[in-house]
DNA sequence: TATCCTTATGTCTAGTTTGTCACTTAGATT
DNA sequence: AATCTAAGTGACAAACTAGACATAAGGATA
């Protein structure tokens, strides 16, 4: 149950402390007061419900929170929308990326929380995909489900180089939907 | 998530804030309210994208958040440092991407004012990314300089789908620093 | 050219919201 | 215990909104 202070909230509304409880005071913001000496705790959810009644901006470090969202990347529509079926049934937002700039593009903007990458896309190479992401401190946390056709040399060396699973093709979707269940419920 | 409030932007742009708060009234700026009385808040990128729409100068202040950089994406490594000391020589700041993904999220990520694309980089398709670039809203100013060895009609196609320029592999350093000063001066 | 109409911007005012400052306090760190 | 940091409070200053009205520029029409 994640919860942020005054003074985060300040900081995410680009707004004054001194604002921000007396948003709460008035009952527009919903928020409860620690006992010590009555800071303030807003839960994320409310916090994001509050600015979406108002149409303000969401910070990207909450998005992931309001919807943790799966990006796609394949280039092949029919094996991408399979996997879509599969994570939707399990109840997440998904993305298609069919080309590897794309891919960057939609990863940046909209901060999933899991990436399925299949590893021989044409012209792309997945190694250094997985490589450069796990430089990038804002992906940090980014699961990364590597899917190929290839053999177990080349997953082995996708995980060394900072993928966090990986599945042959063809796989079989009780184990896809296993695999995404415990990612995104991380 | 730096915001302006209708004042600030009233001083940017030497106008009465009674101004101001119609342009974001009739819709022409982009903005929010905040929840006491409905003070208005304009996101920096949101009020760079509105004086671009409308050819104003950009306040030397906002520049900083705007940092004028040009993006390089080429494969071959040479190619792409020959630009970057054109690039750097005219006094601008540079990046490299030698792949599409990376490209895709040092795009996001620096939101950079050109960039220079190879066309024929092995398995990136050149056009898809004109195209997938110019549909996103934030990038719609970004000027695209296509760089390619390819013939006068496929530069005349990449024009088509929204690049701002071409130039003919081999080319002049004359001619490359002539495109990157106007455009990034513009 | 003169007149009317339309539209955008500036001015003024009253009332409200937000920022600032100075000071206090809870909780963490050492 | 001493110290540090983030957060709360009250009072006051500054900034903002919204309505009403004035002003200026441009077009259309007679």
């Amino acid at each position: 149950m994640k919860t942020l202070s005054s003074g985060e909230i300040a900081s995410y509304c680009d707004v004054n402390l001194r604002t921000v409880i007396r948003w709460i005071e008035s009952g527009k913001l919903k928020g409860f007061k620690l006992p010590g000496r009555g800071n303030n705790r807003v839960l994320v959810d409310d916090f994001i419900e509050f600015l979406n009644d108002h149409s303000m901006p969401i910070p990207e470090a909450l998005m992931s929170d309001a919807a943790p969202s799966i990006l796609i990347v394949d280039d092949e529509m029919p094996v991408a929308k399979s996997i879509q079926r599969v994570a939707r049934r399990a109840g997440f937002e998904t993305q298609i990326a069919t080309g590897g700039f794309q891919a960057g593009v939609m990863l940046s903007q909209q901060n999933p929380k899991m990436m399925t990458l299949d590893l021989s896309m044409p012209g792309m190479d997945g190694y250094s995909v997985i490589e450069f992401t796990r430089q990038q401190a804002k992906h940090k946390h980014l699961k990364i489900l590597v899917i190929s056709a290839l053999d177990d040399a080349s997953l082995e060396k996708a995980i060394e180089l900072g993928a966090d699973a990986t599945l042959q093709k063809p796989f079989s979707n009780h184990d896809l939907t296993q695999i995404i269940e415990q990612f995104m419920t991380q």
